[in-house]
DNA sequence: CTGCTTTTGTTCGTGTACATACAAATAAGC
DNA sequence: GCTTATTTGTATGTACACGAACAAAAGCAG
């Protein structure tokens, strides 16, 4: 063998062609949730709720009563982020809370009449929001995706 | 027939059961994404870059020289948002601005020397945040899900 | 050339999102 | 029972993210 070409092997000349931001799963999932979320706004504007706000509430009342930690952990908020979501609410008089009896550590939140009026037709909204956002796709590319998805959060 | 209970068919009892907001694609979304950003935070901590400023310096040096405006359009971020990011890399001196000589709205950035050095090893960072963010996926569901996620954006 | 529209960049306000640090209360281990 | 660890809620600081409103400059139509 003659003299093999030794820098071929190296590195790439400078700038990486085969790097591509509009490749990569972050800056997608990036975009694709300023979509959703931009969906979701159009939809909910007449309900002034943002999607964590729904979200906790949805929430809330699935459970009836809960703490703000255990809250968070359902909606996948930070407690940082929770407390902010939790006091915008309250101030709205959308919910309310009372110490529980068994832990003074904790307050429970639960919905208010006005939160409870208000859920229903947002949940029909938030439907639209999910098969909006889905548009794109066919119902088998739906699936598939969603169960993806799920895998990675 | 005897008298139907007419009721039967109308609105749900209260909580919708078929609502679960674990489901909604828009939730799902924000969890992966937060995912996503979690991975990334730990790789790119010592490069001192959150996603936003490691978009923007890679299509910057993709560009050569950009306006801020066309960066915000080529990174996918808001004029308001995009305007924060460049003042932080412009304060870590990262990058630098000049007049447009044909527009005189415009100014164009490009990469100083420093940010240069930092974005070579930062991409290889980049490549092993992609890899780590789909490892829950085997290499054909990898390939589907980014399709269908590029459709969604 | 002159109004009308668009583009560009800026500022303000609201709302996530999370790391970090902290105090109070509870739970767990010995 | 007492020490340690964990949980709960709060506060602070940084960084998106975007709607709304704005002024300057450029582009366009007649």
């Amino acid at each position: 063998m003659k003299r093999q070409r030794a820098a071929e092997a190296r590195a790439a000349p400078t700038p990486d062609d085969d790097y591509l931001l509009e490749a990569q799963v972050g800056h997608l999932l990036r975009r694709a949730h300023q979509r959703a979320s931009a969906i979701f706004a159009t939809h909910f504007a007449e309900h002034q709720l943002t999607p964590t706000q729904y979200a906790a509430l949805v929430k809330i009342r699935d459970q009836g009563e809960v703490s703000q930690n255990h809250l968070g952990r359902l909606t996948a908020m930070d407690p940082a982020t929770m407390k902010g979501v939790i006091d915008r609410l309250e101030k709205r008089g959308l919910i309310a809370s009372k110490p529980d009896p068994t832990d003074r550590r904790r307050t429970l939140w639960r919905l208010n009449r006005g939160a409870e009026d208000l859920l229903a037709p947002a949940i029909e909204a938030g439907r639209t929001v999910s098969a909006e956002t889905l548009a794109p796709l066919s119902a088998k590319e739906r699936a598939a995706f969603l169960a993806l998805l799920a895998r990675l959060t």
